[in-house]
DNA sequence: ATCAAACCGGAGATTGAATCTCCGGTTCGT
DNA sequence: ACGAACCGGAGATTCAATCTCCGGTTTGAT
C-alpha cells in the first residue's frame, strides 16, 4: 500500500510538499508542445502563441500559464532542433568517402530545413541562437571542420574551400526554399554548388573572399565568431 | 516680360487654370525622392515614411502631401530599379563570347542588388513587382533567355540549365548578402556556382527538379508565372 | 458522494509600431 | 504688401500581437 512517499515529502532537499499534480496539466504542455512544433514548422517563428494554443485545443490563457512568454516556449524547442541538425552532421563528418560525406550531410541539412520554417530561423537567421543549443552548435561546427579536412585531404574538394562555406551554402538553399515555396527545388541548386566545389583541374581562378578588411583572425562571415550586427546597416549619411 | 502664358491657361485640353506652381514645391519632392532612395537602400522597404522625410529634411506632412502613401512612393522608384537590372541584363546578353556574357550578366546584377536593399525587396520578394515595370520585366526576361540560349549553343553552359536557374542564383546571392552582411562575400558563391555551371565532362548526374508535379507548362518556381502562393504553406494537418 | 483547490477558456485590456490628418505659422508669386 | 498655397510636426487612428483576469469546470482526496 505505502507507495513511495505516501503523503508527506520524500527526500527532498526542502520541505516543499509535493501535492500531486493534476494530470491534465502535463497533458496540457504536451499538447502545446506538440502543437508548437507544428504550427512553427508551418508557419515560421511569427505565428502567434495564441495560433499556438488555438492548434493545441487549449485557451490561450493555458499557454501563457504553462510558458511565460512565446520565447520561452521557443528556447524549449530549440534544442531539439539544433540536435536533428547535429545528427544530420554526424553521417557526413563519419563516412569514409569524404566526398559522399560531404555530399549526404549537406542533403541531410538541407532536408530538415527545408521541411521546417521555423528551423530555418532558429539555426540561420536569429542571434539568439547563440543563446541555446551551444553543446550542440560546438559539435556540429567540430563535424563540418571534419568533413572539409577529410574532403580537402582526399584530395575531391578544391583548395580553397573552407568550412563555413557549408553554411553559406544551407542558407543559400533555404533562401531557394522560402522564396520559390517548392520544398525540393534545392536539391538542384544543391547540385550545382557541389559540382562548382569539387576539386576540378580547370578552376584556374579561386574563390575570392578569403579575406576582407576584417579582424586578424576571422576570414569568415559573422556567423560562427561575434553576433550579427542585425539587419539594419547603421552609418549612413549624418545629413 | 511677358514669359510663355503670362496669365491664362495655355492649350490644356480642359479649361482648367494652371496657376504656376510655387517652386519649393517640385524642389521638396525631388527631396522626398532622393531621400527615399537612399533609406530604401540601406535600410529595406520596411523603413517608414517618417524616417524618409525626416531624412529628407522636411516634415511628415509634406510627404503625405506628395505621395498618398509609402507604396505610391516606392511604385515611384521601381520603374527605375528595373530599368538598371535592365541594363545590367543587357551587356550579358550582348557580348559575343556567350560564356564571359552569363558571367557578366550575373555580376553585373548581382552587384547592383548587394548594395541595395530595396531593390532586392522589391525585385525578387514582392508580388507587387507585377505591378510597375512589367515593360522592364520583359526585357530582362528576354535578355536571359537569350544569353542562356547562346551560352548553349557554344556549348559553354551544361546542357540542363534553364533561363530561370540564373533567376534562383541571384535570390541565393541575395540571401548571402541579406544574412552575411558582407557586401563582397556574393562574389565567392558566384565564382562557385558558376563553375557548377559550366559545361563538363564529369557532370554524369543531371540537375534535378525539372519537372514537378505541376502544371503542364510550368516546369520553374513561381517567379516569372503565376504570383507565388506566398509567405505561408496553408493544408497543414487537420487536427 | 462531496468539497475545495487547482486548472481551464477566452474576452478584452495593454502595449507598440506604423500610418495618416489637421492646423498654426511661413513662404512664394503677383 | 498681400493672400493663397505650402510647410512642419504633434498627435489621432488603426492594426496586430501580447498578456491578464475571472467565472465556470475538472481533479484528487476524504
Amino acid at each position: 500500500m505505502a507507495g513511495p512517499s505516501a503523503s508527506g515529502a520524500a527526500g527532498g532537499p526542502d520541505g516543499v510538499r509535493a501535492p500531486r499534480p493534476r494530470r491534465d496539466r502535463e497533458l496540457n504542455r504536451r499538447k502545446l508542445l506538440a502543437a508548437a512544433r507544428e504550427v512553427f514548422r508551418d508557419r515560421g517563428l511569427k505565428a502567434t502563441l495564441d495560433d499556438v494554443a488555438r492548434h493545441a485545443g487549449v485557451g490561450v490563457g493555458t499557454a501563457y500559464r504553462h510558458f511565460p512568454n512565446k520565447q520561452a516556449l521557443i528556447d524549449e524547442l530549440v534544442d531539439d532542433m539544433f540536435a536533428r541538425v547535429e545528427e544530420a552532421t554526424r553521417a557526413g563528418a563519419e563516412d569514409p568517402d569524404a566526398w559522399r560525406g560531404l555530399a549526404v550531410g549537406l542533403e541531410r541539412v538541407a532536408e530538415l530545413q527545408a521541411l521546417d520554417r521555423g528551423l530555418r530561423e532558429v539555426v540561420f537567421h536569429s542571434e539568439r541562437a547563440a543563446t541555446a543549443g551551444l553543446r550542440h552548435q560546438e559539435q556540429i561546427r567540430r563535424n563540418v571542420d571534419l568533413t572539409v579536412e577529410r574532403a580537402k585531404e582526399q584530395g575531391v574538394l578544391r583548395a580553397d574551400a573552407e568550412p563555413w562555406d557549408l553554411v553559406v551554402i544551407q542558407q543559400m538553399l533555404a533562401a531557394v526554399t522560402e522564396r520559390s515555396g517548392r520544398p525540393d527545388l534545392w536539391r538542384r541548386y544543391l547540385r550545382l554548388l557541389l559540382d562548382g566545389l569539387r576539386a576540378a583541374p580547370d578552376q584556374a581562378e579561386p574563390l575570392p573572399g578569403g579575406h576582407f578588411g576584417r579582424g586578424p583572425d576571422a576570414p569568415g562571415p559573422d556567423w560562427a565568431g561575434p553576433p550579427s550586427p542585425g539587419p539594419d546597416a547603421p552609418g549612413s549619411s549624418p545629413a
